[in-house]
DNA sequence: CATCCGTGGAG
DNA sequence: TCTCCAAGGAT
């Protein structure tokens, strides 16, 4: 391996200008003999999938602290879980942690397998997370190729195929810069890299490690690359919700089946905007709180309106069961929906419960 | 290989 | 306001 090498490069940065995050090791602690916790780089990884660092932190700290280990988590609710995932988004994400924490608890006395063919057979771990796991935790010579990976190369290496067919050539290309020796520093290296300095827009190319052999750098196109095929617009649906007090301050609720559109999370009955259609979850005097919600969905938007309405014990609808709320359970969407419906609410609390 | 699956920040 | 897109995986 040469002096020179991307990899060595990219290494020498990284032991300097490595951010500092919740579940790494940096590279001091790693140099005193420090590694890292398998448990909190598979948490960490599931997370990160799709997902901002900024965004992550937050419910990293408070996964790790309500469940310390594979087996806690592995014995927690459903319910927990979820309701504790609610607002990072992609829940398949929540319900996959879920049964691999219970495969590596029951299944393999709480340790994660080190290699990636074992790992990418537990639910929620794909080619990218078995291999980060296996480099990162298990500092394993393995390729890390998500999102970061894929622009470093296109640009390093001036590939002009648009993703996601350049996928296999980008891959290739990162396998061949793998080094032997700390390959779990550099594959974070490397994403440190794409999120910090070889970003989207705007590339900090003045001050990147790997400028001088950046072959997109040299025909200046780098700021263009990785090429992409365009994406379909977003179509606007529209649909209601309902939004139920009774007098004890119970709510309306329905657990959303375990699959599709916020799947295994808790929400309010609508209406004609994921597939059902079922009108009004009770009669009742329902009223337009006058707000509509508004929510971007992964290939969709979608305009809401919220209808609202108290009732009294003794009303028994036809789907949902009025329970406790806590407001943080929600996803994001129904999370909107509550917001809107306060104004309602606020008004005609004082004659319910004054 | 295409589609589905959230959310919030940046520009 | 609107598009892009972030440490992808499952089907």
């Amino acid at each position: 391996m040469c002096e020179d090498a991307v990899s060595q490069r990219l290494l020498a940065w990284y032991d300097i200008n490595a951010r500092k995050l919740a579940w790494r090791v940096g590279p001091d602690a790693w140099r005193a003999g420090q590694r890292a916790d398998p448990y909190a780089v598979w948490m960490s990884e599931i997370m990160l999938q799709q997902t901002t660092v900024a965004a992550v932190d937050k419910y990293f700290r408070r996964f790790t602290t309500l469940w310390p280990d594979v087996h806690a988590l592995a014995s927690a609710k459903d319910a927990d879980v979820m309701g504790e995932w609610a607002g990072l988004g992609y829940y398949a994400r929540a319900r996959n942690l879920l049964k691999c924490a219970r495969v590596v608890s029951g299944e393999w006395g709480g340790v994660f397998p080190g290699t990636r063919a074992g790992l990418q057979a537990l639910p929620g771990i794909g080619p990218y997370t078995a291999a980060a796991i296996s480099a990162i935790a298990y500092d394993r010579p393995e390729t890390v190729v998500d999102g970061n990976v894929e622009r470093v190369m296109a640009r390093h290496f001036a590939v002009q195929t648009p993703l996601p067919k350049a996928k296999k050539d980008l891959t290739d290309l990162a396998g061949a810069e793998t080094p032997e020796h700390r390959p779990g520093c550099y594959a974070q290296a490397v994403m440190d890299l794409g999120a910090t300095i070889c970003t989207p827009r705007n590339p900090a190319c003045g001050i990147c490690p790997l400028s001088k052999t950046c072959l997109g750098r040299a025909r200046g196109i780098a700021a263009e690359l990785p090429r992409k095929t365009p994406k379909k617009p977003k179509p606007t649906r529209r649909g209601i919700a309902y939004l139920a007090r009774r007098d004890d301050g119970a709510w309306l609720l329905e657990d959303r089946p375990a699959r599709g559109l916020l799947g295994g999370m808790l929400g309010w009955p609508t209406e004609g905007w994921d597939g059902t259609d079922d009108g009004a979850p009770m009669p009742a005097n329902w009223q337009d709180v006058g707000v509509e919600v508004t929510h971007t969905f992964t290939h969709f938007h979608l305009r809401l309106q919220v209808l609202a309405t108290q009732v009294p014990q003794g009303a028994n609808p036809a789907r949902g069961n009025f329970r406790a709320l806590r407001p943080a359970d929600l996803p994001t969407l129904m999370r909107k929906a509550f917001d809107a419906s306060q104004r309602y609410f606020d008004q005609s609390e004082p004659d319910t419960l004054g």
